[in-house]
Formats: C-alpha cells, sequence, structure tokens
DNA sequence: TTCAGGATGTACT
DNA sequence: GTACATCCTGAAC
C-alpha cells in the first residue's frame, strides 16, 4: 500500500475524481483504523462551477480550505446537522476539490458501525446504508470540523492505492450528472460525478 | 418499494 | 429571512 502523493492531487480536478474511484480512504483513531474503497465521487471547480461554494473567487471562512494545497481534506457541515468530506485538488490559490459521496468499507467494520449507529449488531438495511452518501461516510469515519483542513498525508486521515489483505477491484466507471444541486443552472449537467 | 416532510447551523441577501 | 454538495422516519403502494 502506498499513500497517494501530494503530485497525485495536484493536477485536473475531473481526472482526479476520476482516478480517487476505487481508491481507499483510511482513518486512523487511537487504537482503532477504519478503511472504505472509494466508489463514487464528484468533481468541484470554485473558478467556472455555480455548484461550488467558492463559484468565482467567493472565499468565506467556511470555503478557505478550498483555496489552500491540494491533498488537504475539506469537511464542511451542511444541513444542520451533516459533514461532507471533500479532496482539496490543484495547486494553492485555485478553489478545486473532489467530493467523496460513497464508500465501502472494508477494515474496521464493527468500529465505523458503532460510530454510525451506536451499535455493532445491524439490520440489513443498515449495512447497505452505513456509507453510501457524503453524510453517512462522514458519520461512520467520525468526519468532522475537527479535521478540516487535514494533511492527507499525515497518519490521522490519509487515502492509498492498496490496502494488505484486501484485493483491488475494478469495475466500469460511470460518469453521470451530479445531484442535489439543482440551482446551479447550466453547471448541473457536466458529468463530473463518477461511479 | 417509493415518497413527502422535518431536522437544523452556517453563509449569504 | 432564505437556501443549502443530506439523511431518516413513517406512510402509502
Amino acid at each position: 500500500m502506498n499513500k497517494l502523493s501530494r503530485d497525485f492531487y495536484m493536477g485536473d480536478t475531473v481526472t482526479t475524481a476520476r482516478e480517487l474511484l476505487g481508491k481507499y480512504l483510511v482513518r486512523q483513531m487511537s487504537g482503532n483504523m477504519i478503511a472504505g474503497r472509494i466508489i463514487e465521487t464528484e468533481a468541484y471547480i470554485g473558478a467556472i462551477d455555480k455548484a461550488c461554494h467558492a463559484y468565482n473567487g467567493k472565499v468565506t471562512p467556511r470555503t478557505k480550505t478550498l483555496y489552500g494545497p491540494p491533498g488537504h481534506a475539506y469537511i464542511y457541515f451542511i444541513y444542520g446537522m451533516y459533514h461532507c468530506m471533500n479532496v482539496v485538488t490543484e495547486p494553492e490559490g485555485q478553489a478545486s476539490a473532489v467530493l467523496i459521496r460513497g464508500l465501502d468499507i472494508v477494515k474496521g467494520f464493527d468500529t465505523a458501525a458503532g460510530l454510525r449507529y451506536g451499535t455493532v449488531k445491524l439490520s440489513p438495511y443498515q449495512i447497505r446504508n452505513i456509507s453510501n452518501g457524503p453524510g453517512k461516510l462522514c458519520m461512520a469515519l467520525d468526519l468532522t470540523r475537527e479535521l478540516n483542513g487535514c494533511d492527507l498525508l499525515g497518519d490521522e486521515l490519509y487515502i492509498t492505492d492498496g490496502l494488505p489483505g484486501v484485493d483491488n477491484v475494478t469495475w466500469p466507471v460511470k460518469a453521470t450528472k451530479r445531484v442535489g444541486i439543482d440551482y446551479a443552472e447550466e453547471a448541473k449537467d457536466f458529468l463530473w460525478r463518477f461511479i
């Protein structure tokens, strides 16, 4: 397993979004580790994307991280109760990021279940829904604003191209329209969502 | 199995 | 005051 390098995040955001599929998001906590395969992403590019919080050079306390150097986590609070996690891409000064929308938990399932539901005994319905959405995966991995701006080349939260004992899986990549952003007008039609 | 409605903090008008 | 990169619950098919 190798951590993805800073260079990986430096390039084009849409390309990075596609390449993040199948990679592993790893969360290290005291004594516990949770890892999940990335199965769904979306690209957000501040300069030209009305859906992005930082569209047209907007800077707010919330979006500040987006302008920072690549390879950092941008975690924000939405709808009053949920978090979403992005990976900051492109060089410092470019407000671009890849939203992680879906994960397949491959390590530390019980720990993730405890964080998300408060129990390790889950119904099939709960197992299916443990991390198949941006808000859900943040609950399962305990991603909060505490980790906003966290360096993905550090030890607490990072992304690798493989894990010991876990087979890499590949499957056809689909590019689709993004969801939940109808207000963004023409930007909602960009094929920037990858499954 | 799908659907409508509510919860709720932050940022922007 | 309004809208938001969401999810869960409960009700109807």
